[in-house]
DNA sequence: GGATAACCGAGACGGTACGTCGTGTCTTATT
DNA sequence: AATAAGACACGACGTACCGTCTCGGTTATCC
């Protein structure tokens, strides 16, 4: 058997950092300035300083440079925030559960409004619409390890009694969620404090035992 | 004055309607059959057996020459089931609010699942994520009108006493179709009969009045 | 049977002859300017302000392009040059052959050594030396024509009884003709008149009868 | 003072020859079958096993490596050939001048249909016709000796009486050569013993004293 | 009922970007 | 120090579409 001839990886051992840096920076740069669609592989080599092989040799398309530069970003902003590295991410637990989801939606909602974040955040979430293995990639990728830090809150919740035990987290985070991952992505409605904390006080009072 | 020679907009009488009806259809086989970024003008232009300009003579983009294939998809459905043309869309009103949206939603289970419809709904959300202008196009196109039936029929629930008064209909609605909305476009889960209905139990537990 | 799909030839009447023109100019200024291999499509498309696609359209090859830009110099050369048209071409036959033959091979030292003619016909005869099918394009549309008129001049010599009867033409011409071409294409030797005279005067005398 | 640091010539004593053969062998076979065009410096690597480095090390362009693998070729044919090695080429003497030459001749049309040798040959002449320092590079290595051997055998025709005392050798040999060369150049005509026997009686005649 | 202006099909045009190939230089590890 | 291997910046390739722009050739009113 001959193992299939397709591609002949290149040798990962002497790939240049420098070079992989330069195409990340211009890629959210390009997409931040002129967007998605008109942002080119051309561009960004260009941009970068650096050959288009480079980045054929190493990423298969536009958007995966556009995710792994978007991870590498949220890599950036983690190692800046949290210093101390411990407990990278998680939604804290002061046993307040309304209080906790509403701080954590609130920085959400920040996020989102932050224009560094949301443009190839946008980007990648149309590419993930409309080609199916892309956005299961970019939802385990980006979303499921946030979603986990959901799951694991309302387990919390749940043994405290502060959620009805037949519940299902994995669906009950989504009302939390989904309507502002919808306003954002559809422009379906406005995004604000306000709007994330009534999110959360309708759906506690659905979840809360009576 | 010269009323500005900007762009002489075509006479509309004499459009073609043939050429209408083959530029819609083209759209949309084109974008089941090969993917929205694959579906070229050229290529629906050849299809429909028309010229290029008579597509840019009409429609302003892509996007736009499938929004209203879209559009028009819809209408034809409609015209086929309603025969009968009253009231061409609205949730029921039985009294059982919980069984009303349960139904209506897996209807949209039914149709998110027809691959008729769901190629060219990804394409033009996928666009619409990216591009503002178009996004707000596409929600108050094709979604607004189906959001105003859920408020319609929220308030008419309050009224009837089966949700609490201080709820607002308008960030209610999204319990029911944003999880499901989600779900469908970024693949964060399966869709099914169960799942919308365990949606609609959760979120009425908290609308309810105790 | 389907007659091949092959290419489908666009149509030439609605071909841009201010393309066609700006495409042989840039052609042979590049060529002139930087040498055959250094001159690309791209830059000749870059030059004429031209879309490559254009170039790609009418020609199949850069050899294509210059041949026919070649052509057309040469087509130009004698319209302004033979403005009577007249015998646009022909060996001149004042009876004595040496004189005739020495005067346009004169004149064939004249155009060898001017750059503006010999910068792409050393392209097209390289081109042909190396791609058969080229070359035998090359040979026919471009030296057959001036072949024929030596053997023309060479059998009224004949007649003439100033060349022996059993000499085939075909053959004889080459004795000045193939020195020249090998001096110049392979560097062999230098070109003058002198030496021009000299090879009409070996060989003449070889030809003639005693 | 410091001895120019423009190019560090590499230690011909460490040189693999190994490689070199590599090499050789490589370049032929692939001018011999895709041409000269599409063999390329990696294709040339690649297939000899070896890093493009090491080719561009000890050669400076394509058509050097060619040229010299090209004269490699020629002596190993030599070596084959006459394995005595002492005269390893010259044009007989019988005293019989045609009868030399046109034995001579016939050799050379059989090596100019060798597919081993004309395929290298003709990338090489049509290098040397563009690109002007090659071709003198080329003349002077593959032609300029042989060229001496027919100024070599004239100059002894002529002390023999056979040739008359004022023609210059250095001309008189291109009436055997040139034509031949333009034939197989240029695809002017047919190749064949009977055509350069032609070539030969043509010639002398006009040679041979009176 | 004939003139005339629009739309229509077709597709050539100047462009931009694509993804691939080859260049010549450089770096790394091996011999 | 030369080598095999191959990553790199660069430039050109030939193709696919873009959106604009003529071309005739139907229509479809308006005189």
């Amino acid at each position: 058997m001959v193992t299939k001839p397709a591609k002949a990886a290149p040798d990962t051992a002497r790939r240049s950092e420098k070079s992989r840096r330069a195409i990340y920076e211009a890629a959210l740069a390009l997409v931040g300035e002129v967007g998605y669609p008109r942002t080119t592989i051309e561009g960004i080599a260009a941009r970068a300083g650096v050959g288009k092989q480079t980045i054929y040799r190493w990423w298969g398309s536009k958007a995966d440079v556009l995710l792994e530069a978007f991870l590498d970003l949220g890599e950036q902003s983690a190692r800046e925030a949290g210093a101390s590295d411990q407990e990278p991410y998680a939604i804290p637990d002061t046993g307040d559960l309304a209080a906790d989801i509403k701080a954590v939606l609130r920085a959400t909602v920040d996020q989102l409004k932050d224009p560094r974040f949301e443009a190839p955040a946008r980007a990648l979430a149309a590419e993930g619409v409309v080609d199916e293995e892309a956005g299961r990639r970019f939802t385990s990728a980006l979303m499921e390890p946030n979603i986990q830090l959901y799951v694991d809150r309302l387990r919390s919740a749940q043994e405290a009694g502060q959620v009805r035990p037949g519940i299902d987290p994995r669906i009950a985070l989504e009302f939390f969620i989904s309507p502002l991952a919808q306003r954002w992505l559809q422009y379906t409605g406005p995004i604000s404090y306000d709007y994330t904390d009534t999110l959360v006080e309708y759906a506690l009072y659905g979840l809360a035992p009576r």
